[in-house]
RNA sequence: CGGGGCGUAGCGCAGCCCGGUUAACGCGCCUGCUUUGGGAGCAGGAGAUCGCAGGUUCAAAUCCUGCCGCCCCGACCA
């Protein structure tokens, strides 16, 4: 931790996103086995994109609410294919108040049986038709491997639950929800989602269909950031959720359910950062700019640190979020590379020269040295001028990250190409109409999975690469984390 | 659960194989002075029941046994 320098991604992946998740204080490891704590600034990137998408849920008709963690153990029972992908990984509590329980509870590993449980008792007719309601919370799932971000036994998420009337209704809902993540990770978190629907395989536990954004890490693998799944009335039937229709008969509600978690954190970091340490998007950086001021003599640090209050104060007037660094302990150099390894978006130098002149430096984190420096930007401009700067930024990150995604993925029309694009760690975009069997031979041979069918299908037939035989949709293979 | 690694100061680590003064070094921390436009320098200082429990020995960070914990790599998963 001591050296200056980050391990290069190229060099060891794992060990990168591990030393820059630590050394930029987004995380630390808890003192139980597979927990972490966010720390303040790994909190401030999850408030962010918790903002964004929260305000994207209310915009569509969402609200919040809270359902408790504990969950009695029998609900988890209820529905079949629920119980059996979630039975390896729960946590219950067997004892509490000094005594073995008569039932143990389960903490929560996500909440579809307590919420039917008391949708049951709210839904009554189709006037109380549609229920549209999300939860910020934590959530356990007792994994056996772990890594901060991606895969921890606490995480924290929101999860949407609603209720309609009609299948219709709820597939429109599920691919709602599926698009207002694709929108939140393309705009604000600049990553090149791929939305689409989950293989069989690969679908929740209890889902009739899974939909899902994928994302390529700088690594080239697969992460799924989010997830929108079509219930039908599976969990509905099982806990006998029935409204009163119109016709006056009774009939099963059509769910959904739709999450984002922390996982999205480690996805930024994954899909921007590089050898210096995190690149972080503008809309979801803690600090969107920060402000190193430089000086030598006492008169100096007087007037420069004059003139970083008055920058401070026009960039926070234009509502931007800024830092100043006025600290004395550390010298410039050493802030430069701090504020990189931490990944804000934008670096204001202030120093004597610039006083002289009554104008401000800017350095912008994605485009490292002089390329991405600008000297002599008049300070009465710095306010505006940083906002262009910004929204420049997060539009370059986003075109990168799709031009990387693009560049890797590759249309493979037989087996021999597909273990080549897959063994170099890249997508593999073909033509499929394999079974589940087959679906897990793939895996096993190679390590790829069907990551989704594209929302976005070329249309037409064309033969299999896998079978041969005559396929009518298009999947993308890849490794996944 | 299998394989590997680690546990010694706040952090990173040396020492362990081959037992023997006061447990070394770097970073960080404290004091002072000089520095500050790409990870500063000098001087002084504080800080460690060597993961836990047994055992062997005149003597254990070091050897033996057991336990615990964490990390990394694989099989399950957002």
């Amino acid at each position: 931790m001591s050296d200056q320098g980050v391990i290069p991604r190229s060099e060891d992946y794992a060990a990168w996103y591990n030393e820059v998740i630590r050394r930029a204080q987004l995380v630390d490891y808890g003192p139980v086995k597979g927990t972490m704590v966010i720390r303040p600034y790994g909190f401030a990137l999850w408030e962010h994109i918790k903002e964004g998408l929260d305000r994207r849920f209310k915009e569509t008709g969402h609200e919040n609410a809270y359902f408790p963690m504990f969950i009695p153990y029998s609900f988890i029972q209820k529905e079949a294919e629920h119980v059996e992908g979630f039975s390896p990984e729960l946590a219950l509590v067997t004892h509490a108040g000094g005594k073995e329980l008569e039932e143990p509870l389960v903490v929560r590993p996500t909440s579809e049986t307590i919420i039917n449980h008391m949708y049951s008792k709210w839904i009554q007719s189709y006037r109380d038709l549609p229920v549209l309601i999300n939860q910020w919370v934590n959530v356990v799932r007792w994994e056996l491997r772990t890594r901060p971000f991606l895969r921890t036994s606490e995480f924290l998420w929101q999860e949407g639950h609603t209720a309609h009337a009609t299948q219709e209704e709820a597939q429109e809902e599920t691919i709602r929800m599926l698009n207002v993540y694709a929108d939140f990770a393309i705009n604000d978190a600049a990553i090149p989602v791929v939305p689409g629907r989950k293989s069989n395989i690969e679908k929740f536990a209890g889902a009739v269909a899974s939909y899902t954004i994928e994302a390529m890490m700088g690594d080239g693998k697969a992460l799924q950031s989010g997830t929108s799944h079509n219930l039908g009335q599976n969990f509905s039937k099982a806990f006998d959720t029935k409204f009163l229709t119109t016709e006056g008969g009774h009939e099963y509600v059509w769910q959904t359910s739709w999450g984002v978690s922390t996982r999205m954190v480690g996805g930024v970091i994954m899909a921007h950062g590089d050898d210096k340490g995190l690149i972080l998007p503008p809309r979801l950086a803690p600090h969107q700019a920060v402000i190193v001021p430089i000086w030598k003599s006492d008169e100096q640090k007087g007037s420069v640190l004059e003139m970083v209050e008055k920058i401070e104060r026009s960039l926070k007037d234009t509502g931007l979020r800024v830092k100043s660094d006025t600290s004395d302990q550390e010298n410039p150099g050493w802030k430069f590379n701090e504020y990189e390894m931490r990944g804000v978006p934008l670096r204001i130098e202030i120093g004597p020269k610039d006083v002289e002149k009554d104008a401000v430096v800017f350095a912008r984190r994605d485009r490292p040295g002089k390329e991405g420096k600008e000297f002599g930007i008049p300070s009465n401009e710095a306010g505006m001028r940083a906002s262009e700067w910004l929204e420049d930024i997060q539009k370059s990150l986003l075109e990168r990250a799709t031009q990387f995604r693009d560049e890797n993925t590759t249309d493979v029309e037989n087996v021999e190409t597909f273990r080549e694009v897959i063994a170099a760690s890249r997508w593999a975009r073909v033509w499929w109409s394999g079974t589940d069997d087959q679906e897990r031979k793939i895996k096993e041979e190679t390590g790829a999975t069907i990551r989704c069918f594209p929302i976005d299908q070329p249309g037409g037939k064309d033969s299999c690469f896998y079978t041969g035989e005559e396929a009518n949709k298009v999947a993308l293979f890849a490794k996944a984390y």
